[in-house]
RNA sequence: GCCCGCUUGGCGGAAUUGGUAGACGCAAGGGACUUAAAAUCCCUCGCCCUCACGGGCGUGCCGGUUCGAUCCCGGCAGCGGGCACCA
């Protein structure tokens, strides 16, 4: 009995790819093309089991689509900007750009082990000036098509780095590496107008269908969409304090205006910020909201508080009816207009605002059953639909046609109007980092901004940098930030901010298209012919932001001329995490996986067999240790037994948890795959031999089994069932060793084992590339398994002639028969009730209706 | 807090999306081969009653629709993910 030499054949066919540069593509207008992409990685220095995962998953597409006759472009590249390189250098003393190259470098090589199918002539780095100055050159043109502009805007300061930080780099309220309290701070800052397109990225979901439903309701949410009333309020200061004459409030809720029980402002709204400058407590009560955080959840989940000015806003339909004017920390100034009115009987936070404070609660709108004398919210707030209540010109009407009157009311007043607000807000892409793409602008003392001239892009980086001190090396640097002014030629400065590495991501999908050419981000005709793409892979934690971000880029660059397309990604799929247990030692400190041992069903330390923990299964990550290092699974199973598991069991959108015992399963597999084809117990006859017209009944069933598995696996692919595919493959070797086992004294059970193999080797092709090849080798071609074609099923050979039926009594299983397909009803109910176990069921009692359902079931109903 | 998802044997999961629940695999138990072990092969394997034939129960929990519900509807619980400077 051998074993197959996983080191030796898997170096083998990779060598045979990379000679033949097989995977090598070029536009081709005459033949289809299928563009499969998966996210590409951060370099951060190791590739991790959600890139096997990941890139196995688009290999079988990609292999599959290319045998399927496709033209198929799989690129790989790098997305190499960002700040792990710079926390690298803060911790090891390395720059950023080696540190990167380095990590690219090794993450190649791990990759290329995989055996993946990707045209690794256009590798792309979008660290390297040749990638980004097209992306400031793109800028600059959304600059003059007004898509770019600069405004103040929030981050959070730590105070002690002098330094922004990201919303990860804040817990609880601390930055990260100093512990010191995080301040909110205005920054002036570029930002992209993806609000021009809110409309269009909401409406053109609709047209996404191949991508996930709970993809495009995240991104739905995103965007917020929603109609309501913009209207103003009259404002009284008391005595000694001054304010503006009125405020403005966007409410989706005008129906319930009569129940209105105070105004709130956010804490940095424009009359909140005046008030401050007046009155230390103001000014105390706004820096304490300030430090809570800059992300929704923060200020979602934050206790409600407010601030009392002592203004009052006059109710717009109830002369002398007047509201307090709060500051509130949950009214946020990027949302609407950055005040409300607060409805406590019918919104959850203004209920708990109100309760806090002992403003009043009056019910307006009333459900439908209950007695509008006695309803009553208690800690509750009712949101759903009723009756208008205690509301004057609006009593009586339903919830809708009172906001439509509120609003005409308001409207007639010459007090505000009706209007559709997103909760989409405008992209911010500046980062005060040095491990990024510069922003090509200069800030001239006498011309004011300018932009970089085109024929001096690109804007470089200067290598020559420090992280010694806290801040932006760019920043502080002796002469790279330092430059004359190029329309007056006045000392000037560059900005020294860089892009969200968002950015890069964008578009890097265009570049793929002609990743060398130089003059432009992209040839046009060819970006024509390859995109969008048809499938893009990656991780539902990509679901808004990035997907978001690259939809709005594609539209931004329509709108300038790049390019026709409407949308990047024709087809999304987003795979789940890869998870393990966890263990820690009897101090608590995590252990590695490959530190802890199974002895007698107890874990416990490799070294020294001390105690072990085990704790959750989770995802993999450095910080728990939980993490399995897939190059040294590849060296020890090979790439092929990876793959395998990646795609056994779990469905590709489900989280996927990895243990010895699966990858030890998929290794055997692979040894029975093997044997099976190299060790036939009968000499097959030569390829292409014809099948008998006469089987035995056994190598009637293989047959069968062999074109149904064809079909199947074609349907599961396209349909991203890979564990079911597995599961096919399985039984298909299962049916053909079993052929195989009584195979000899026919002709045709060897011919039929010789189809069968060559089959089972064509399917298992794009999931185990390397075996695969090998065994077609050893089945006696000369040609690469990759270049050949995907098997047809024959649909006559594929469908069975009798149908396996239930019979129920009453919904209940009380039989199964094996009836010829499509028999007539009644003869098929016939034959089920002349079975003595449905006789038994009956016990005498008479047949109200029978029902059948052909080649399925039959229920007697009694 | 808001939004989204998930829940089926000891475990991962399957069930042609309303028609035989548990395919395929892992683990476990028993057996064969072996001086022995590994590897490999064969058998059993949702729970309960029964020597068996067979029967009862069973898809997180409660209820509904239906001849028939893992699938559809209402309610509840548990677990997980996202929330604008991580990528």
């Amino acid at each position: 009995m051998s074993r197959y030499n996983v080191r030796e054949n898997e170096a083998k066919w990779q060598s045979a790819w990379a000679d033949r540069n097989s995977f090598a593509v070029s536009a081709d207008p005459a033949r289809p093309k299928y563009f499969v992409l998966e996210m590409f990685p951060y370099p951060s220095g190791r590739i991790h089991m959600g890139h096997v995962r990941n890139y196995t998953i688009g290999d079988v597409i990609a292999r599959y689509k290319r045998a399927k006759g496709f033209n198929v472009l799989h690129p790989m590249g790098w997305d190499a900007f960002g700040l792990p390189a710079e926390n690298a250098a803060l911790e090891r003393k390395v720059h950023p750009g080696k540190w990167t190259y380095e990590n690219i470098a090794t993450m190649r090589g791990q990759l290329q082990s995989m055996g993946l199918a990707i045209d690794w002539n256009r590798e792309i780095a979008t660290c390297r000036p040749e990638y980004y100055r097209h992306e400031q050159k793109m800028f600059l043109d959304f600059l003059k098509a007004g898509l770019a502009y600069r405004k103040e805007s929030w981050v959070n300061w730590d105070p002690v780095d002098n330094t922004v930080l990201a919303n990860e780099q804040v817990v609880d309220g601390r930055g990260w590496r100093t512990g010191a309290l995080v301040e909110k701070r205005k920054l002036s800052q570029w930002f992209l107008k993806i609000t021009h397109f809110a409309d269009d990225l909401l409406s053109a979901l609709a047209t996404l269908d191949r991508w996930p439903e709970k993809v495009r309701i995240m991104q739905e949410n995103w965007i917020g969409k929603s109609t309501g009333l913009r209207f103003r309020f009259q404002l009284t200061a008391p005595e000694g304090i001054s304010t503006e004459p009125e405020v403005e409030v966007f409410t989706t809720r005008p129906d319930t205006l009569f129940g209105a029980s105070f105004v709130g402002i956010s804490p940095n709204h424009p009359i909140a910020l005046a008030l401050a400058e007046k009155n230390p407590a103001v000014a105390e009560f706004i820096a304490d909201c300030n430090r809570v955080g800059t992300s929704e959840e923060a200020i979602e989940t934050a206790e409600k508080k407010g601030f009392d000015t002592g203004i009052t806003a006059e109710h717009p339909f109830v002369p002398g009816w007047t509201l307090p004017v709060y500051i509130a920390n949950f009214v946020l100034m990027e949302y609407g207009t950055g005040a409300i009115f607060g409805c406590p009987a019918h919104d959850q936070r203004d209920l708990d605002f109100a309760r806090k404070y002992g403003l009043k609660v009056t019910p307006v709108v009333v459900p439908e059953g209950e007695d509008p004398a006695t309803f009553d919210v208690g800690t509750e707030a009712y949101t759903g639909p009723g009756l208008l209540r205690n509301s004057q010109f609006l009593d009586g009407m339903d919830v809708e046609a009172a906001k439509q009157a509120a609003g005409e009311r308001i409207e007639a007043m010459g007090r505000g109007q009706r209007t559709t607000i997103f909760r989409l807000r405008d992209w911010g892409v500046s980062r005060q980092r040095y491990w990024g793409c510069p922003i090509p602008v200069i800030h001239c003392p006498s011309c004011g901004l300018v932009h970089v001239p085109e024929d001096q892009l690109p804007v470089t980086l200067p290598d020559d940098v420090t992280f010694d001190q806290p801040g932006n090396p760019l920043d502080r640097h002796p002469t790279w930030k330092h430059v004359a002014c190029p329309t007056c030629g006045t000392a000037a400065v560059r900005e020294t901010d860089t892009f969200d590495t968002f950015i890069e991501s964008s578009w890097y999908f265009l570049r793929f298209a002609s990743p060398r050419v130089e003059g432009q981000a992209f040839n046009r005709e060819e970006a024509a012919y390859w995109l969008p793409v048809d499938q893009y892979i990656g991780g539902i934690e990509h679901a808004v932001l990035h997907l978001l971000y690259a939809r709005f880029w594609t539209r931004a660059l329509s709108h300038v001329g790049y390019t026709d397309l409407k949308e990047p990604f024709e087809g999304l799929f987003t795979q789940g995490m890869v998870t393990h247990a966890t263990y820690q030692d009897a101090e608590g400190k995590w252990l590695l996986p490959s530190d802890v041992d199974v002895v007698d069903g107890k874990s416990v330390q490799r070294e020294g067999g001390g105690p072990v923990t085990v704790g959750p299964i989770i995802k993999m990550s450095k910080s728990k240790k939980n993490v399995v290092d897939p190059a040294h699974i590849i060296d020890t199973y090979g790439a092929d037994a990876a793959r395998l598991f990646m795609l056994s069991d779990s469905p590709p959108d489900r989280d996927l948890e990895w243990t010895e015992a699966g990858i030890d399963g998929a290794w055997r597999f692979i040894n029975r795959l093997w044997r099976l084809v190299t060790e036939p117990s009968v000499t097959l006859p030569p390829a292409g031999t014809s099948i008998p017209a006469e089987l035995s009944p056994l190598a009637t069933d293989a047959r069968r089994m062999v074109h149904k598995t064809v079909a199947a696996i074609g349907e599961d692919l396209e349909r991203f069932r890979f564990n079911k595919a597995v599961a096919r493959i399985r039984e298909l070797s299962n049916a053909l060793e079993k052929l195989d086992g009584k195979a000899g004294a026919d002709a045709g059970d060897a011919a039929v084992l010789r189809e069968g193999l060559e089959v089972l080797v064509r399917l298992i092709g794009p999931m185990m590339p390397h075996l695969a090849e090998e065994l077609w080798s050893v089945l006696g071609h000369d040609t690469l398994l990759v270049d050949s074609v995907w098997p047809v099923a024959d649909e006559a050979l594929a469908t069975e002639d009798t149908a396996t039926v239930a019979v129920q009594v009453n919904g209940k299983l009380r039989a199964t028969l094996h009836l010829p397909k499509d028999i007539a009803k009644e003869e098929a109910e016939a034959l089920a009730l002349a079975e003595p176990n449905v006789q038994r069921a009956l016990e005498g009692k008479p047949v109200r209706k029978v029902i059948v359902v052909p080649n399925r079931v039959i229920n007697v109903v009694v």
